[in-house]
DNA sequence: AGCTTCAGTGATAGGGTCTAACGCATGACG
DNA sequence: CGTCATGCGTTAGACCCTATCACTGAAGCT
C-alpha cells in the first residue's frame, strides 16, 4: 500500500528523470543541469535535492534506467536468434543515441557503476550467450564477438564517424551480423 | 624568423595544452578547468583567454593533437601490414585512454569537428586501406571491418567493460586481428 | 484539533566560463 | 638610446552551475 506522499514523490521523481532525459538527448550528459530541470518543473534548484542526493546520483539513476530498458528490449527480441537480437539492439540504440553512450560511451575516471547495473549487464550478456548457443558451438566466445563487433559498428555510426563516407551503416551492420553467423576459424 | 614574443606565446600555449592533457587524463574532458590550469601555471584564469578563445577551442586543439598523434603512430607502424598496424593502434590507445575517447568517445550534440581533423581521419583511413591492400582484394571493405572490429574491442576494453569477466582483452584483440586476415564470405 | 513530517523557498558558499577595463613590462623603431 | 605601441596578466564583475542550511507553510496522520 502506498501513501499519497509516496505516490507524489514517485511522480515528481519520474518527471525529473523525464526532463533529464530530454536534456541529455539535447546536449549530452555533461550538459545536464539540475537548475534547468527545476525551472522546467516550476520549482527552484535546491528542491531537487529532496529527490536526488546529487547530480551524480540522478545520472546514475538514468544509467540504471538505460540498462533496464536495454534489458527489456533484448528480452522482447525473445527467441528470434542472433540476427533478431542484433536488430533489436540497433533500433534500441538509434532511438536515443545519448542513452547508448551513457552506457557505452566515454567513461569518467573514478566513476564506478553501481553493482546492480553490472548485474543487469551480466543478464543481458547471458541472453546473448543463449541466443548464440542455438547458432553453433562456442556460445560464449561467439557472444563476445557478437557484442564487440556490433558495438564497433554501432558506436561509430552513432558518433557520426561514418558521415560523408558514402557508406550505409545499416548494410555494414548487417554484414557484421552475417559474419557472426558463420563459424570462426581458430 | 620568429620573434621573441611569438616564441614565448608558443611556449605558454604548449604548457597550457600539457596541463590540459594531464587534467583530461585525470578526470576526463568534462572535468577540464581553465581556472585550474591557470593556477598550475601561476596565473589567473582570464589570462588563458590570450591563448585560447574559449574552453571549447582549447579542447578542439587537443582533439586536433590527438588526431595528429594517431596519424604519426600509424605512420610509424609503416609497412608492417594490418597486424603491425593493429598493434600500433592498441599501444597508442592504451597509452592514454582519454585521448582515444576524445576522438572516438561520446559525441557532444551540436559539436562538429573542424575540417582539418576530418582530413587527418581520411589520411589515417587511407593508410589503413593501403595496409589492407597487401592482404588480399577488397581493401576498402577490409579496412572498414578492420576499423570497426578493432574499435569494438578496444573501446570496450578502455571503458572497462571487460572488468571482472575473466577474459584477456589482448587475446580478444588478437583474435579479431586474425579474423581480419582471412577472407570474408559474402 | 493538534502535531509531525516534509516539500519547497531564499540565502549563501564556492566553483566554473567569459568579458571588460586597467597597469605595466617588453620588444620595436626612429 | 629614448619613445611608443603592443600585448600579457591583473582585478572586478556578470552569469552560469552544484550543494548546504535554516525556515515556512501545507499536507497527512493520530
Amino acid at each position: 500500500m502506498t501513501t499519497p506522499r509516496e505516490r507524489y514523490r514517485a511522480q515528481v521523481r519520474a518527471e525529473i528523470k523525464e526532463k533529464a532525459w530530454e536534456q541529455i538527448a539535447a546536449s549530452g550528459a555533461p550538459g545536464l543541469s539540475l537548475n534547468a530541470i527545476a525551472k522546467q518543473l516550476g520549482m527552484t534548484g535546491p528542491a531537487l535535492y529532496r529527490y536526488f542526493a546529487s547530480r551524480d546520483e540522478l545520472i546514475t539513476e538514468l544509467i540504471r534506467e538505460a540498462y533496464g530498458s536495454l534489458e527489456t528490449a533484448v528480452d522482447a527480441a525473445g527467441e528470434t536468434g542472433p540476427a533478431g537480437l542484433a536488430g533489436a539492439l540497433r533500433t534500441w540504440a538509434l532511438a536515443d543515441r545519448q542513452r547508448y553512450f551513457l552506457m557505452y560511451g566515454t567513461p569518467v575516471p573514478g566513476y564506478h557503476a553501481p553493482e546492480d547495473t553490472r548485474e543487469t549487464a551480466r543478464r543481458i550478456m547471458a541472453r546473448l550467450v543463449a541466443a548464440c548457443a542455438q547458432a553453433g558451438p562456442g556460445a560464449e566466445a561467439r557472444a563476445l564477438r557478437f557484442w564487440t563487433r556490433l558495438h564497433g559498428v554501432l558506436s561509430l555510426e552513432l558518433a557520426g564517424h561514418f558521415a560523408g563516407m558514402d557508406l550505409d551503416p545499416a548494410e555494414l551492420y548487417a554484414a557484421e551480423v552475417r559474419s557472426l553467423e558463420q563459424p570462426e576459424l581458430p
